[in-house]
DNA sequence: ACCAAACTAGACTGATTAGTCGGTTAAGCA
DNA sequence: TGCTTAACCGACTAATCAGTCTAGTTTGGT
């Protein structure tokens, strides 16, 4: 593991732990047992660590997304249907809770910062670009009528929030996840609030 | 309004602007027009002050949910049925998301502050014991068989994040809070993601 | 064997800032 | 009217910390 990713691991750590103003940077080159001239050697400043940081775990999670999607779907309209859209988002949707129960620290971290004031806005639209693909998704899935006729931005923003709302329970009792009722249940959840009509 | 309200109102629009450690406490008690000795004597430290600002905020949102949770309901069991219940959410869910449209600054400071490491756990647990009764509805609910038979934490959270999330949206395009088909389609979502039972 | 570039080291500093302190003013009350 | 207490003021300080600097070490290419 490069020097690099053992400061990102260490402030990960501690940020999460801590908070960002509260951890000095003294503290993460110690706990990643390094020289405060090396941090500074691969990051700036401080509030760049923070956003190479967010960027790691954003881009690490994209990557699930990417072999979870199905790539044939999103590019070849003819082969899809709304039985593919929803295998599809199932599959997502069940790697990215198995993603946060395997990295509770990364979870933690986009909990507390991805609002944060310390990430820089270049940073925000690459994650924003690399995530293109899962609102493609919703895209397909809204014209072929399986979604309600939200807007995309709003039902992307609720499946994700649905899916860490979940997680948030589900790290504090993890035993839930292992009931196969309970996951079916969860995902109906979900989906439904994605595929419901008001009644009149 | 007290020096105590202004510098808490200050603070929160130099929170939400510019985070909790890139604003100095000089920058608030200048915002406030107060000298720094009285910020101090009003709260301890810099993070009592995000404390009290937190706590204000919720307790401010909790009364919205008073008044909008019909008393009786919850403490007459026997006046409680399904369609009360549903009525009941629904009152709550439209004021909290007017409450967010009219006040956007609180409701940014929540997004961005509710998670974060200097609200002490005081603070946090008051706040916890103050959203009692939403809880209550949703046990109430759940006894009577409306909503699913999720653990009602998990309820009560998928229900909270189904309202932040769609305020996020309505603040970015507050246009389609006046379509009253919009308003029913968003609830409708809300509500099962709620009721829906899985499908084995 | 040699060189340059990439990397590492940690003492140091300039700037910033949370919080103090000694003192003044205003408010309540008998 | 005088006494007590709380609110208010702002210059000051002790401490911290982000980021620099200079010097040294490793790496890999030729």
């Amino acid at each position: 593991m490069s020097k690099r990713d053992i400061i990102l691991e260490a402030a990960l750590g501690l940020f999460i732990k801590q908070g960002f103003e509260k951890t000095p940077t003294s503290a993460i080159s110690k706990t990643a047992q390094v020289a405060t001239g090396t941090l500074f050697h691969h990051f700036k400043t401080k509030e760049d660590l923070i956003s190479a940081l967010y960027l790691d775990i954003k881009l690490n999670l994209k990557e699930l997304l990417i072999t979870s999607i199905n790539q044939d779907v999103l590019s070849n309209p003819e082969n899809m249907n709304q039985a593919f859209i929803e295998e599809t988002f199932q599959s997502v949707w069940s790697s990215m809770i198995a993603w946060v129960l395997e990295n509770p620290c990364k979870f933690k971290f986009l909990t507390q910062f991805s609002d944060s004031a310390h990430i820089n806005s270049e940073t925000r639209e690459r994650v924003e670009s690399a995530f293109s693909e899962w609102n493609t998704l919703f895209e397909k899935g809204q014209t072929l009528g399986t979604f309600s006729d939200m807007p995309v931005e709003l039902l992307v923003g609720l499946a994700t929030n649905h899916i860490f709302t979940s997680c948030e329970f589900l790290l504090v009792n993890p035993d839930f996840w292992k009931s196969e009722h309970f996951q079916k249940q969860l995902f109906r959840s979900c989906w439904t609030q994605l595929t419901s009509e008001s009644l009149d």
